[in-house]
DNA sequence: CAATATATCCTGTCATTACAGGTCATGCCA
DNA sequence: TGGCATGACCTGTAATGACAGGATATATTG
């Protein structure tokens, strides 16, 4: 029943550890410990069907599971690749502070308005350092948090980048990670920009508030790590979903209130 | 191709959208629209199989995506049923209080360390209201972001609860998504305690500092619904890992830094 | 009537097979 | 030698079949 490779012949669990369970902690220690490398080609799946003497679709199961972790991503007519850990830490700090005042953990959706091809916006193009009317990738996402809209994020990108994101499960993908794992594009710096406004009749009707209510608004500007400007977003969140973050700083530290 | 219930018959995608793809969406659509409502059962795999004219690996893959998106949730021999949205805001506002400082929305992973039972200390017995020496269910586990062990969560609980979490796959799983969604618990409001402190050598160990190191730690009792304690938990987190939080604080609002 | 046994339904797990489509290196041909 | 076709390899998608084990209602038995 065990997997010889994975576990001492000797340990015979009790209540039997699903195969692919064995087959993913396997890996995900493999992994963690430095034994498989950022960015190392794992085996094949047929391989690791092979290896492990367990049909290929109970190896998919426990590589489904290790992509959700995060651990590894996978390229169609490539191979499984550990994924490298950190590589945007500076970034994660930018979503996270999107991230860390309205993700609460569960049930995050993406619906996706638009996604259609368009010139570029002065601004756009001054963003992303094209010429204005360059074609251009407009995506259009409302996300949801607990069923309940929360932000509306314009996400701006050249076009063939955008156009190869039509092919990707965007409500549940994370673009930065796409672009990172899918598209080997390493990412760098990033530039915000945030001020507040009152919500207009598109906004009002897509984040289900009423037009006139308080929105704030970033901008963002994703460069490659090269430096080339290649994510240009509009980013605008409820104002009153930020009560939650100023409870929490609240208890968290020191952190003054701010009249919201 | 095409799912007839699902889309318009008119209207054939040009690149086609694979199969559970199309349910997905389907199933999503109608439980955040309102047409599944909160805890109501879903057909089960074998209906969908008949009405989408599916197999049923592909009716699963459908579902556990949903499932990890949070709008789902399914019980062996009973069925599968819509999750409830919003359940515990309140909760995810305590638990974004870690998460949202740590979680930076990659690579989470719990190890787990011990899962046992031992007789209730003072503390804990007086946290969940039982008799002390009164045998409870301890797991420490570590939480990992990007692969670097930012906390170390010892979890205490009633014997009978802790015991059925011997069955769920913890590492990668959110205890409060379990209470709430496989054992049916309804959970409500939690008290806090926060201080500082140093690593001491156990402490130092799993975090992967050196002792002596500052340590935030938090004490964290969480009540069912109708207000019975349930989980008493201290959190140690990493003191460094506080800076990205206030990185993220300082650009967000005019919230104060904190030496670090 | 109560307790037990059984049948049934449902999700969990896993094997086998098949084909599509992307990637890439090899080798043929112009 | 450069460009193109081919084929090997890999992941993605999907069908079919099977059995285990939890949950539940029904039937059987003491």
């Amino acid at each position: 029943m065990g997997i010889s490779l994975m576990t001492d012949p000797l340990i015979i669990p009790l209540s039997p550890v699903p195969l692919y369970t064995q087959i993913k902690d396997f890996l995900r220690q493999r992994i963690l410990e430095g034994s498989y490398r950022p960015h190392q080609q794992l085996p094949s799946e047929s391989e690791m069907s092979a290896i492990f003497k367990v049909s290929r679709i109970t190896v998919r199961q426990a590589l489904s599971d290790l992509q959700n972790e995060g651990l590894i991503f996978r390229i169609p007519g490539k191979g499984t690749f550990v994924a490298k850990p950190k590589v945007f830490q500076h970034l994660a700090q930018l979503e996270g502070f999107a991230e860390a005042m309205l993700r609460m953990g569960y049930e995050i959706y993406n619906k996706v308005v638009s996604h259609k091809s368009m010139p570029a916006s002065p601004a756009v193009a001054h963003g992303l350092k094209l010429e204005v009317d360059t074609p251009v990738t407009e995506i259009k996402r409302v996300r949801h948090l607990n069923r309940e809209p929360l932000s509306l994020e314009i996400t701006y990108l050249p076009e063939d980048v955008g156009e190869r994101l039509r092919n990707i499960d965007l409500p549940t993908r994370d673009i930065f990670l796409v672009l990172e794992n899918d598209f080997g594009i390493a990412l760098g710096r990033a530039d915000l920009q945030i001020d507040a406004m009152l919500a207009d009749e598109e906004l009002a009707r897509q984040l289900s508030v009423e037009a006139g209510s308080a929105i704030l608004r970033m901008e963002r500007l994703t460069h490659t790590a090269s430096g080339k400007p290649l994510d240009f977003e509009y980013l605008y969140f409820r104002g009153d979903a930020f009560q939650y973050r100023l409870q929490i700083s609240r208890q968290g530290a020191d952190a003054p209130g701010r009249a919201g």
